[in-house]
DNA sequence: GTAAAACCTCAACCATAGTTGAGGTCAAGC
DNA sequence: GCTTGACCTCAACTATGGTTGAGGTTTTAC
């Protein structure tokens, strides 16, 4: 019996036919089950088999990476989904409303940047204490521990 | 002579009186000089000195950064400042005008990615080969040469 | 039954953005 | 004039997100 170049529907899939049809690299697929993000089962022979669900978690994982999501906290999001059955619509629903509140974030963080930086077009950009790009305290100062200016100072 | 507490407003700075009035580490200072973002003259017995402008420059790399551009892009945009003189209010406010444009299209982006995200999570997030966030053909395909589907498929 | 394609692991390497430490020099302050 | 802190270079190491290649095994296809 030859290989079917589309496997059955309740099938499992190779890594090779993972990458074609999720267009991920085989690497990156090894590469995020050493992470966690994905796990396979293997034949005798120790090569990997995924169930079809896997397509739809490569998916999740690459729409969740263009947000800028790291894969670490990706992995914990996919980690909290149900073990033992495959996941429902309003399971990927909840997921993506945690990130949609991410990214809701991370537009505001930078809108509130591009503004800053219309404003100080007019100043000349930068150049005075008054300057909230020289201030990231008042309004950015949650985004990280990043190092601060320590020294407010108009030079 | 002692040193200043307060270097003299014409004076050149050590790369620690940088360190400190920017914010920014010692050895960040020294791993941007290697990547051409700043410059430096030498004392005789080769320490870095540096004009104030220099505190000018760091901020607005810092500021740059922030909104994710990689610092190979900000150094080829600070290398079109004049050469001779400091840079002017105008200069400085052409590079804001440049990144601001930047800025719009990244926010412009994550705003079509969320709101994809928004209709997805009525279809049970990216099940269907109509849901767009399969398709990054559409709408953001023009954002770089990452992997692509090569085959829509619905599972 | 055999050759080729696909697969396996593991280690090394790439880029980005730095930090850390070793070993040695310079300069500021007393 | 000497001690101490600041500085120097260079190499190695951190983390993220992978890719590449060596050397060997499994599966597929004819």
């Amino acid at each position: 019996m030859s290989k079917p170049d589309f496997p059955a529907p309740g099938g499992t899939l190779s890594v090779g036919d993972v990458a074609k049809r999720s267009g991920v690299a085989v690497s990156t697929l090894h590469f995020y089950e050493t992470k966690g993000l994905i796990r396979s089962l293997r034949t005798e022979g120790n090569q990997r088999r995924y169930p079809r669900g896997v397509l739809r978690r490569v998916a999740v994982i690459k729409v969740a990476q263009r947000t800028g999501i790291p894969l670490a906290s990706i992995q914990e999001a996919l980690a909290k989904l149900p073990e033992g059955r495959a996941p429902t619509a309003e399971d990927w629903a909840a997921l993506s409303r945690t990130w949609q509140a991410e990214l809701d974030e991370r537009i505001r963080r930078l809108t509130q940047l591009r503004d800053q930086l219309d404003d100080c077009i007019g100043c000349g950009c930068l150049s005075l204490k008054t300057c909230p790009l020289r201030n990231p305290r008042d309004a950015l100062g949650a985004q990280g521990a990043g190092p601060r200016l320590l020294e407010a100072d108009a030079d």
